[in-house]
Parts: structure tokens; C-alpha cells; sequence
DNA sequence: ATATTTGTACTATATAATTAATACAACATA
DNA sequence: TATGTTGTATTAATTATATAGTACAAATAT
């Protein structure tokens, strides 16, 4: 499980840091397949908003097969994350690099910076295919 | 030079689609330092929406000192991309990765898989850091 | 069965983002 | 200097986004 804090301030929507925590929960391992989310209700009001705003980021997320929801039992995370076909998958691939690459030569940064900042990132080598 | 071309489906707005075919156009080499942009007019007419559009994609790209801007002149590809501190540098470097990495994860890939299709990819064989 | 728990749907409202119409100001050049 | 070119500023209207209030529906548990 992972604590959940909302930002008022920075103009971030409340609905997408939740769901940016829960990604990153599950990057990081501190999430873990099979796991249950808080329910809308409980989390609503930890986080003292509507529960539509936590039903509405748990919907984006079961929109990309990150999180399983069923109606009267809660929200949980799912066991297999997205699932695409091989072509789908090279066509993903290859614009998450493109863009990524894009933003890095934006802020100066050469493919070569990030590949060697990726690979001794420390932060995120729970990453894996299952 | 670059073709600029808008797709007004999809709810990306049209002042973003210019902006990220111009940040490609430079990532790509199709672009080069000091070579000017139409003027916010003449693409205005080519693409059928006001000058203000046009001109709310430059500014925002003058403000990142990607573009350079002379009134009664012209806009002009920037010599010298962003500029930030060392301190600047290696935090967005490295939010820009945890954030390329999350993304990656939610589409099943492995750090490994993504560092690959960034080795091999000769799309982006342009970049570099000046 | 029925009451409780869970997510969902519908509606309203306030705010932000997007685009446009039009007038202005800086620069170049004849 | 005068005129045309360039980007900028102001304002308005439309559309999209974010959040909330409240009622509904599905699943579970008693």
C-alpha cells in the first residue's frame, strides 16, 4: 500500500496525482499485482474530495488495464498490465522514445545523456515485463 | 523547413501541434539553427486558423529559448537551446526519466527493452548538445 | 431476501484553456 | 520619413476540464 497526498497548489488536477502515484507506486514495487486500492468512498475522504475524483482516476487507470474494478468488491491492481499485439506494441514503443528523446533534446540533453541516466537510475529497477 | 499540417480531431489544441512538430522538426535535423519559421501570418493563412495561434506556439517556444524572436523581422530556430544550471539540469533529467520509465512500465516495457529501441533508433541520430 | 458495500451515472457549476477579432508597436526598407 | 512587414497586446466568446452533489446499480455478506 502507498499514502496518497494531494497538492492543492502547482495546478496539478487532484485526479491525476492520484493516478501518477498509483503509476509510480507500481514502478517502484510499492504497489504489488493483485493488490486492493482504497475503495472511492474511504479515499474521498481521506483526501477530503468527492469521491467522482477518485472514481475518476481509478477509471482512467482500468481504461489502460493498470487497475481491475468490480462493482461491490473495490479496485485492484492488475495482474497483467497492458496487453497489446507485437505491432502495436513496436508502434508504442516507438513513440514513447520519439517523444521522449524530444522533451530531452528540449532541455539540451543528447541521447546519450539519458540512456546513461537511465541505466544507473536506481529509482525504478523494480521495472519489468510481468 | 518543415510542412506543418493540423488535425483538428483528437482535442490536441492546434497551437500544441505546431509546437511539437516544431521541437521534432529540430530533434530530426529537419530544422536547422538560424533558419526562420514563416512569419505567424503566412502559416496563420496556411492553416486556416488566426495569428494568434500560430504566435502562442512561438512564444511559448521563445520562452524555452528554443525559437528567437525579432519584431518586424521574423522567428528564427534558436543557436543555443535551453539553458539551465547544473543543479537545474540533473533534476530535470531526472524527472524526465522517472517519467519516461513510468510511462514505459504502464505499456509492459523493461527498462532494458526501452534502452534498446533508444540505441537502435536512427530516427533521432541528430541530437546532441549543441 | 435484504441490507451494506462497492463502483457508476447524471447533473450542475466554476474555472481554465483555446481560439478568434482586431488594434497596437517595433523593425526594416524604399 | 513613409510604408509595409513583423510580432504583440487586449478583449471576447466558445469549449473543455475539474470538482462536487446526489441518485443509481451491481456485488457481497448477513
Amino acid at each position: 500500500m502507498i499514502t496518497f497526498i494531494l497538492d492543492p497548489s502547482g495546478g496539478t488536477p487532484f485526479y491525476r496525482q492520484i493516478i501518477d502515484q498509483i503509476k509510480f507506486g507500481i514502478a517502484s514495487g510499492n504497489l504489488k499485482t493483485g493488490e486492493q486500492l482504497p475503495t472511492v468512498r474511504a479515499l474521498a475522504v481521506e483526501l477530503k474530495v468527492n469521491l467522482n475524483t477518485i472514481a475518476k482516476a481509478y477509471k482512467e487507470l482500468e481504461i489502460l488495464s493498470i487497475l481491475d474494478t468490480q462493482q461491490g468488491s473495490g479496485t485492484f491492481i492488475n495482474a497483467n498490465g497492458v496487453v497489446l499485439s507485437e505491432e502495436e506494441k513496436q508502434k508504442k514503443i516507438q513513440d514513447i522514445c520519439k517523444q521522449f528523446l524530444t522533451v530531452a533534446y528540449t532541455y539540451g540533453f543528447s541521447k546519450e545523456d539519458v540512456i546513461a541516466r537511465l541505466q544507473n537510475d536506481n529509482l525504478n529497477n523494480n521495472l519489468n515485463n510481468k
